[in-house]
DNA sequence: ACTACTAACTAACATTTGTTAGTATTGCAA
DNA sequence: TTGCAATACTAACAAATGTTAGTTAGTAGT
């Protein structure tokens, strides 16, 4: 079981050290765009060497996506499995979804942008998670509105445009901007829920 | 000035042909994964012939990037100059998005994810046009807010959010899908302005 | 018929790529 | 102190990369 140290904070091994800056230069210079030399002459090393530690350069994606799917997916669920009211539910959600992408910026980064370059096999798998949890937030859209409280949607269409929202906030969330994860899960949600007009009351 | 088969379809230049396969690829296989050799045997030329059309590689991302740019602008600067009405202003705005970016959907892909490859110097004119554009969106939400039909909200936040839910249109329109780009713009319209919550009239 | 241009070709270039093999050094447990 | 596992190294690999040079065939204008 492979651990980056945003996981296991305290333990920084070696290999920990190696994922970390991967996943700094890919979303600087893109998975394809950097190279196992690149990596290694960060960490002070040479590319054979990493090769002790990691088994290729798919493993650092792959192992990356799949960390960050299953923790949204974990969060998602235990939020689906816990609470009642539809509103409440989708408030936790968005914040379960930035709080992850936020806590390693590197790594939301790469996990929103960088999935693609997974080879077939594991690309196909990631796929597949990422479909379960579409299913989770339409589930509680579903639920809204058999409650009366969320307007008939086409419901993947809103999942998909609610996502993205909650995606991109790794193209800007820097962790000493103006606004903390909190905040900004906080006007996602309220963004989300009430639109830009304004309301009567 | 060079032209692509998208922008003046009826001569399809060898030049158009390649840039568009161009755009294809990388929207599969990304911009670092499309080889010349790769584009060449796709138009069933060398890729030394290539440069017989084209100055280089990036010389295919700059111009799709700055071409999509350029039209994205003119497009919202006209609805800036010549509605009045904010909201009327956004839809416009919405759909003159939602119809350049599925216009040519790989041209649309390869704008809104591909220009991070493009060297130092049209990286920095590419983003300063982005800045601009999202000005002009600033632009339609200050004034719902000063004539008071807009919600007092954090702009460039509320930007940021809005422009995600457009551009991820690329992610999923499908040309033959069950939706027509009018149609999304129509829903993303809506979805920006009343959000989620089920209104009271 | 001569010229100039277009667009294709082959060949080669210097790098860079991910990865493997084989070897040396280190530090800890016995 | 011996032995072993972990971790680093050098060297090399075959393949792929963007691009240039030089050449050739066809076509259009004079």
């Amino acid at each position: 079981m492979l651990v980056s140290s945003k996981i296991s904070p305290k333990t920084t091994t070696r290999k920990a050290q190696i994922i970390d800056t991967s996943l700094e230069m890919m979303y600087r210079l893109g998975y394809q765009g950097t190279s196992m030399r690149d990596i290694a002459s960060s960490v002070s090393m040479e590319a054979a060497s990493l090769y002790n530690h990691i088994s290729g350069k798919e493993a650092i994606l792959s192992e990356t996506c799949f960390t960050m799917a299953e923790r949204l997916l974990k969060g998602l669920s235990e939020v689906n499995d816990i609470y009642f009211n539809p509103a409440e539910k989708l408030s936790l959600a968005v914040k379960n979804h930035v709080h992850i992408l936020t806590e390693n910026t590197f790594a939301g980064w790469v996990f929103v942008h960088e999935w693609r370059h997974l080879g077939d096999e594991n690309r196909h798998r990631f796929v597949k998670l990422r479909d379960e949890y579409e299913k989770g937030f339409i589930t509680i859209l579903k639920q809204g509105e058999d409650e009366g409280v969320f307007q008939d949607v086409n419901n993947k269409f809103a999942v998909l445009t609610i996502l993205a929202s909650l995606n991109w906030v790794v193209e800007w969330y820097k962790p000493h901007g103006s606004m903390n994860p909190e905040q900004i899960a906080e006007k996602l949600t309220e963004f989300i829920l009430s639109g830009l007009k304004k309301t009567n009351n």
